[in-house]
DNA sequence: GCCTCGATTGACT
DNA sequence: GTCAATCGAGGCA
């Protein structure tokens, strides 16, 4: 089933650490969530909402469960998942997917084996871009469905941040081979 | 309006 | 291991 609105509607690490194990969909594809990363609006300098709500960022003030898109680097789509309560920022960003169906068409748009472990390529294999920004995960097109709890959760600093990644921020499933590298 | 830099990836040495 | 690609957002004049 689809997760409900108030699961977002929570603390955004503890959102971030339930998401593992949970069912994305997108169109004929689905995968399961292996890694996520928990960013907060205030007091996070790695968060696009540090500074207050710009055009781009205001999504994360959005009401939870709110599609966040984020384009970087010129060619790469990254996703996000807004948490806390309607007009309190928070995002959780998805940044790897064990491949559940779909996989042919995923591997197709990808061009290569490498299908979800980073998290500008599974928005690629998922076929996710700016147009999905902003849209309802629990609507659709993108949704996430639930599945059981899982077991062996582990957690480290964040990737690739240049403020503010020494925060135990980064959350994934122990022993996972889908994990970003 | 102009300039800098980014929640990354993939190709090349 | 190192480095360039690539373009929009955000900061500043």
């Amino acid at each position: 089933m689809i997760l409900p609105r108030k699961f977002y509607a929570r603390d955004t690490t503890t959102v971030a650490k339930e998401l593992l194990g949970k069912e994305l969909r997108c169109g004929s594809c689905s995968g399961r969530i292996v890694e996520t990363e928990a960013y907060y609006g205030l007091g996070d300098p790695g968060s696009h909402a540090f500074n207050g709500p710009t055009p781009r960022s205001k999504v994360m003030w959005e009401k939870p469960g709110t599609v966040y898109t984020y384009f970087c680097y010129g060619a790469h789509w990254l996703l996000n998942l807004v948490t806390e309560a309607h007009g309190k920022p928070g995002a959780v960003l998805i940044r790897a997917l064990e491949p559940l169906h779909g996989e042919g068409v995923m591997r197709r748009r990808r061009g290569s084996a490498q299908l979800c472990n980073g998290p500008a390529k599974l928005t690629q294999a998922m076929g996710i871009t700016g147009k999905q920004g902003g849209s309802d995960a629990t609507k659709g097109p993108i949704t996430i469905h639930g599945a059981p709890p899982v077991r062996g959760i582990g957690s480290s600093g964040r990737v690739g941040l240049s403020k503010g990644g020494d925060r135990q921020l980064r959350f994934f499933i122990k022993g996972s081979a889908f994990l970003s590298k």
